[in-house]
DNA sequence: TTCGAAGTGGTACTCAGTACCATAACGGAC
DNA sequence: GTCCGTTATGGTACTGAGTACCACTTCGAA
């Protein structure tokens, strides 16, 4: 009956579901004891009583289960910023952005331990760091590629995105580790964005 | 007397630029015929003449031989963007960076045909992408630096190189890989960027 | 219960990157 | 030129990531 009613996916889901949850819980286990560079992959599929396969099943390489859950977010960012309703005039595109990128900012420190962990481990391994700037552009391009399907011209639907990272990029930079600070920070970013003039 | 004339390094130091140099030429020319991934370091070593263990004494890793040139004319850049003068304002911060971000981009894309060979292989190649942006994130990280020494106030210090690259990023994306057109759509984003005004 | 499909994990491989070391080449002294 | 300390070289051997392959198990639907 239980199983009439909720919409429970079969078996096969879950356990591939718990497997991965299993992966991931034993590498940040691990990362946070060693460190990213002196754990092996072998390890982390020991730990998690799996076999060193099914770790590269779940995962294309050791640095993706870094992001596991990033991408889904990620993906759900997508999605809510192509609900966005289409404006007419760059200005309107970056107002837009702004407060897209202040919610994104304030969701991704939610859960303040979480980011900072997330953001030491990163600065630890500039592999990381390089991973996490791909992402990041992914990002920035998907919001592109969904403003220009609104109808937003060239450049400004490729170039207010970029400006929005390069606003959290200086948040990031000035706020530092801390998660209360940066989306004041990256708010802060915007304003003096917005007050440049073209001199002369 | 020739040799006392012209100061000539040491042979040691003749002999290294050489190997180096056979690297690089060995790699290019493999990379060219096979692609980033189907090119091994014992091929580019064997064809350049020098064993395995001595490639890695002049690269870090197989992806820096693509950016051993980069390398040094960045070095150029940042020691250049040293010596501008201070400027006062934030909006004369933006003017001199885009100033000195065109030259670079002319610099960058002067000898087409590099240009264009270094950027498809960035392309076929997201971890040299990546390595790519971190390149670049250096560059702009170094420039904030020199802003700062010169008294430069946050977060205009970093906004502003941030900035300039996201322009970059938009002009790179518009002008797609015509070498040409860069440094046009480089001048149009920073006009794009300047035409911004706070709405509202 | 049975059968096809899909997931699992073991074996074995290639290749990047590192450590170590014996040997060769250099450069300054005489 | 000869000698000697220093430094570069490249060979051997290792670890670990990532891939290919495959026999075996488990699931799910009939």
């Amino acid at each position: 009956m239980l199983s009439r009613m909720s919409i429970r996916p079969p078996l096969r889901q879950r356990k591939a579901q718990r497997a991965r949850d299993q992966i991931v819980a034993a590498a940040f286990e691990l990362f946070a004891e060693r460190g990213f560079a002196d754990v092996t992959v072998a390890d982390i599929a020991e730990r998690a009583e799996v076999g060193r396969t099914t770790f590269f099943r779940y995962f294309g390489d050791k640095q993706e289960v870094v992001f596991s859950e990033e991408q889904a977010i990620m993906d759900d960012w997508v999605t809510r910023h192509r609900a966005l309703p289409p404006v007419a005039t760059p200005d309107d595109t970056l107002a837009q952005t702004r407060e897209f990128a202040l919610v994104l900012c304030r969701e991704m420190t939610a859960d303040r331990e979480h980011f900072v962990q997330h953001e030491r481990l990163l600065e630890a391994n500039p592999e990381l760091n390089d991973r996490a700037m791909r992402k990041y552009q992914r990002l920035v391009e998907a919001m592109s590629e969904n403003l220009r399907a609104k109808g937003t011209p060239e450049p400004t639907a490729t170039l207010v995105p970029q400006l929005a990272l390069a606003c959290y990029r200086t948040a990031r930079r000035v706020a530092g580790l801390d998660p209360v600070a940066l989306p004041a920070a990256l708010d802060a970013a915007f304003d003096h964005l917005t007050a440049l003039s073209p001199t002369r």
